[in-house]
DNA sequence: GAGATAACCGTATGGACATACGGTTATGGC
DNA sequence: GCCATAACCGTATGTCCATACGGTTATCTC
């Protein structure tokens, strides 16, 4: 047997150098030969682990999107944990999604840009799609016990209250990346953000649990 | 004097060519040869009325934006005219930016294309961030219209809950876009817009208004 | 009706890039 | 230690495209 390499670790180390180029300069700066250079490769390694360059930037999209679905399921495991209410541990959640600091902007920044892209291949679309629809069920979820534990009411339509919690974080989202200074009178973008969330998931959570642990 | 052409006129039949490829096929494939042939001119004539393929997607972007920004102001004054609530004639004007049916949701395809490209150039993040900020104030123009009248509570922050109307507007037009088929119980994408859109206007517009008419 | 000038056309050119490909190196098993 | 084979490299190739450019056509003014 020749010599061996952690095949995933590699096109994770791909993955990664398309991330940081796609976030600093946009999707038509990654060509094959700056996305060698920034994983510390050759472009004819590149080759080797990815049949085309779609196939590459396809697992760096879902790269990506896997690494915001992953991070907001341990929110929410953390804020289980953590014995809070369903709430607080959903606004935590949602904050992963906000691009709120370096790391989740430059995050933001290459999901925005692969959706733009998304327009030309059905396959791009799943991605987001499936990443989107992933969001909704987590969130559905958080609403459903939330409805057991007493925090949301009975009658509430929980795929609807999902819907209308992931819109407004996904548009909130939108603005603060526009707008990284942060509005006139609100100071820190934190802030920002909790003014509009809050408001939204108070509509929805209006009650408080019942009982000390689901 | 030699013949002369309305160069405005020309300039927009060209961000019609550019909008319907990128609205189909995205922004990689509007070259210039493809918006010449979709405007039904020559590529030497698309290089007379723009110096290069940058200013001619700058002028698109701006073209497309403006339409939308338009036609949202438009349902405003409609809505005004037609002496309805406050609430009704902004739930209106919201619509105009869903992708609700094929020219909303071409215009939605085209300016999603160009936010992912507004990575790479500022001058198209400006435009983008000009249009929300744009839709904003329209949007806390109805607010603050909305206290004088008695639709909402004199303490609301009038900045905050244009932000969130508009947040949870985007956000939808994001999900309705990605699942155009409406989701499983919701059966015509129009009432899951309005489930989603009609609770939280109802947050912000929570009176009824004491006099005939502003 | 003449000519000046803008409107308009088609092709040439040079650059960038994805991919193909032949070659080299290292390391697992024997 | 040797050899088979995967890991890895650098360059060649052909395509696509934005832009440059020289040429043609129509029309407004006088």
């Amino acid at each position: 047997m020749p010599r061996t390499a952690d095949h995933d670790a590699r096109r994770r180390q791909i993955a990664e150098g398309v991330r940081t180029i796609v976030s600093e300069a946009g999707l038509d700066a990654a060509t094959v030969a700056r996305v060698a250079r920034a994983s510390g490769m050759s472009v004819g390694l590149v080759q080797h682990y990815f049949p085309s360059k779609d196939a590459l930037l396809l697992f760096a999209y879902r790269h990506v999107m896997d690494r915001i679905g992953t991070r907001v399921a341990q929110r929410v495991a953390e804020g289980e944990a953590a014995r809070g209410t369903i709430a607080a541990s959903l606004r935590a959640a949602l904050r992963e999604m906000l691009p709120l600091d370096h790391e989740r902007r430059s995050e933001y920044r290459v999901a925005q840009a692969f959706a733009g892209r998304s327009l030309d291949s059905a396959e791009l679309a799943e991605v987001g799609a499936q990443t989107s629809r992933r969001l909704r069920d987590q969130i559905a979820v958080a609403v459903g016990n939330g409805k057991e534990c007493g925090e949301v009411e009975p009658e509430v339509d929980t795929g609807l209250a999902a819907a209308r919690v992931l819109a407004v974080t996904e548009g909130l989202a939108v603005q603060l990346h526009r707008e990284p200074h942060g509005r006139a009178g609100t100071h820190p973008l934190a802030e920002a953000a909790d003014a509009v969330l809050l408001p939204t998931l108070e509509s929805v959570f209006t009650g408080t649990c019942r009982q000390y642990s689901r």
